[in-house]
RNA sequence: GGCCAGGUAGCUCAGUUGGUAGAGCAGCGGACUGAAAAUCCGCGUGUCGGCGGUUCGAUUCCGUCCCUGGCCA
């Protein structure tokens, strides 16, 4: 009997976590389902660092170009997706591993986010206009008054706080007490991370990915996207935007790119240290010797185990 | 060599009419239930360039030296 928990491989912005997945996809046979919140925009391809047209000739991946990049997406709506991919690598006998770098997206498919009651799409859109002239202090003060738990939470929280609350009469955090959902076949995770050498990495990989033609890629997409379009607020982009529109240097726009990707691995890596169960976690630094042998250990060992 | 302007947190700077100092950025920690590469919250001891002097007390005033930039020779 193998283990049926789902694999999943995670950690911090380019530690590593892709190249490891690829090499242990292909070796077993599995479909990769791209955890990420930005390669699910088409277009948007070289600041996402999305797997090449190579790679995924070589192993099947599920999760990139999914949508258009004015459109929003969402956690749930990618763990449902996630389900119907797992779904189809099962009926193709194949197994399935999840590797990204979005935390919210990976516990949303292994602990189901609360069951949304309906909202009126037309009360929602009013009413999201209104709040989006507010104010963030008097948000939370509005929150305070219809959600206090959530009310210090960043605008974005507030802002849907407020809207379930408004729309149904009932407090989100009631919500997600009376609609949660039981937790998923359990997972394991592989945590991914070079530990200080992910300093380096970063600035290394800023540099290649300026050097495979970020600047062209931006120009084109600069055509057809939106100042305000949701992809836009992928790593970067928007100091390459600036870049290409001659607003800021090379040298300004490069070291504000690693520093925004910095601060990017830091909240991945508190994510990771908090949000997943500690019990299910292993940790691997790619860099350390036998990494590979040791992902492979991880791979199988539930099938042992079981 | 002379004159001027500076030397204060990792960086850029503010400030103290003498009572040992604070912003932004960076950094660090944290939150996160349908926008998450998003959105937010918290954290500031640093020979205030060195050495002397005046003073109860100097980062602040005075002297001197060192360093940086500019101008004049």
């Amino acid at each position: 009997m193998g283990d049926d928990r789902l694999r999943v491989i995670c950690g911090p912005t380019a530690a590593g976590k892709s190249s490891l997945a690829l090499a242990l996809a292909q070796r077993f046979g599995a479909t990769i389902l791209s955890a990420d919140s930005r390669q699910i925009y088409r277009g948007f391809d070289i600041g996402t660092a999305k797997p090449t047209a190579g790679e995924r000739a070589c192993v099947p991946h599920r999760g990139i170009d999914l949508i258009d990049p004015v459109q929003r997406w969402s956690a749930a709506a990618w763990a449902d997706a996630a389900e119907d991919w797992i779904a189809e690598a099962r009926a193709a006998r194949r197994t399935a591993v999840v590797v990204g770098g979005t935390g919210f997206y990976v516990r949303a498919l292994t602990q189901p986010l609360f069951t949304e009651p309906p909202l009126d799409p037309e009360r929602r859109r009013q009413l999201e206009d209104e709040l989006a002239a507010c104010p963030t202090d008097e948000l939370r003060a509005r929150c305070q008054r219809l959600d206090p738990e959530r009310a210090s939470l960043g605008r974005a929280q507030l802002l849907r706080a407020i809207t379930v609350a408004a729309l149904t009469g009932t407090a989100l955090s009631e919500w997600h007490r009376r609609a949660a959902r039981p937790a998923r076949a359990h997972a394991r995770f592989l945590v991914v991370d070079p530990g200080t050498r992910l300093r380096e990495r970063i600035g290394e990989r800023v540099g290649s990915m300026l050097a495979a033609g970020w600047e062209n890629e931006v120009i084109g997409l600069l055509t057809r996207v939106p100042d305000d379009a949701p992809a836009w607020n992928g790593t970067g982009y928007r100091v390459v935007r600036d870049l290409v529109r001659g607003t800021v240097s090379r040298d300004e726009a490069i070291t504000r790119i690693i520093i925004d990707t910095r601060q990017y691995a830091k909240r991945q890596r508190t994510w990771v240290r908090h949000q997943l169960p500690l019990a299910d976690v292993t940790l691997l630094d790619p860099t350390a010797a036998r990494a590979h042998e040791r992902a492979c250990d991880w791979w199988v060992s539930g099938e042992r185990a079981a």
